[in-house]
DNA sequence: GTGATTTCTTAAGCTAGTTTAATAAATCAG
DNA sequence: CTGATTTATTAAACTAGCTTAAGAAATCAC
């Protein structure tokens, strides 16, 4: 019995023979990186979909300017990816890079589209996670559009408390779309309050 | 042969029998509004996916001061609902509202975990489609984070011209995240600027 | 068609957040 | 351990976008 965080997490949500394990293990590679390493250059065809075993990524991308904004982090237990280049075989418009030593499973697009046909269980799974990708998506939008940079952090403080130890404060700060030095000034500003 | 628009949009990403379209419609209740007619509550259960077979839909949040935040308009051909109420059984957190007169398909929960179970190819279709708003919605934060409102403002009458013209500008403001001051401001100084 | 209500415009004053720049602190490479 | 590089802090000047308020235009109800 292969016993791993991916068959967990998956099977939080559909039920797998150990055939279907099997197969799933088949279909992904294992990988390590160190920090600091690119994992998916901004630009690159056939960015996999990837789930993170243990560590951080952290994806963004790059605006015309050369400005870098910072889209998601990854932690353990998370997938991540440039879902329209895998999906639908574009350049990456992101680029993916490890905040901290990495180990991950990448998943192709032919294994991914193998695994949702031959197994129905698969296709249920991917399903689910995109919905509740979909719901944390829509509550981003409505911090984006109704808090000030204070509250944006506050809620970023309290919901992930460890990226905030993990990660420097200036790509903190352009995850929640404000300046490093604003960051900095609201911090002082909330510890003189305590 | 039954025709008809949402058939026509399953079938972009699924190839679907006569069967599966016939259980289809019966997992599916078509309803109409009255423009203005609120669709779903505040704090309603059992909240609906909703398919919109003709007209609009805006879709909003309430925060605690009592301020409307526009989070999606739908169209013609658009699925919309509060998914996480839908999906996890909790009181909506949305409001949604018909803009225009509108003829929708409506889902239940129920019927629709019938649907995904029995015909594998609804599955399909709705990891598809969920994967599609992910991508979107990500396009979504990376304009709310990085673009200034009038680059915000530019990019949605480009993308959505018939939007433009169907919907209050007070209601384009708020899901932009600007005042409705502001938009009316921008709107002069580009119009001058031709 | 008319009065009532909602939406849009305009403008002045204001503030949250940016820009720039310089210094301090922390981290990294060898 | 040391110099080099990256990250964080601080502060002053600035600006994009907000607030308030009042009038104009459009839409709605009857």
């Amino acid at each position: 019995m292969v016993l791993d965080d991916v068959i967990d997490n998956l099977r939080q949500y559909v039920s797998l023979s150990q055939e279907e394990i099997k197969y799933f293990f088949e279909s992904v590679t294992v990988c390590r990186f160190r920090k600091n390493k690119v994992l998916v250059e901004r630009g690159q065809l056939n960015s996999p979909f990837i789930f993170i075993r243990k560590g951080c990524l952290m994806t963004f991308f790059t605006d015309e300017k050369d400005f870098k904004h910072v889209i998601q982090f990854g932690m353990d237990k998370w997938w991540t990816g440039d879902l329209n280049s895998f999906m639908n075989g574009e350049p990456s418009i992101y680029t993916i890079k490890a905040m901290a030593d990495t180990e991950v499973l990448m998943l192709e697009k032919k294994s991914f589209e193998q695994l949702c046909q031959r197994h129905h269980a698969f296709e249920g799974y991917f399903r689910v996670l995109f919905q509740n990708s979909l719901v944390s998506h829509q509550k981003r939008i409505i911090r984006n559009i109704s808090f000030t940079a204070e509250e944006k952090y506050l809620t970023f403080a309290k919901n992930h408390p460890k990226l905030e130890l993990l990660i420097p404060q200036k790509y903190i700060a352009s995850y929640l779309g404000i300046t490093p030095e604003f960051l900095s000034m609201l911090r002082r500003k909330l510890a003189k309050r305590k």
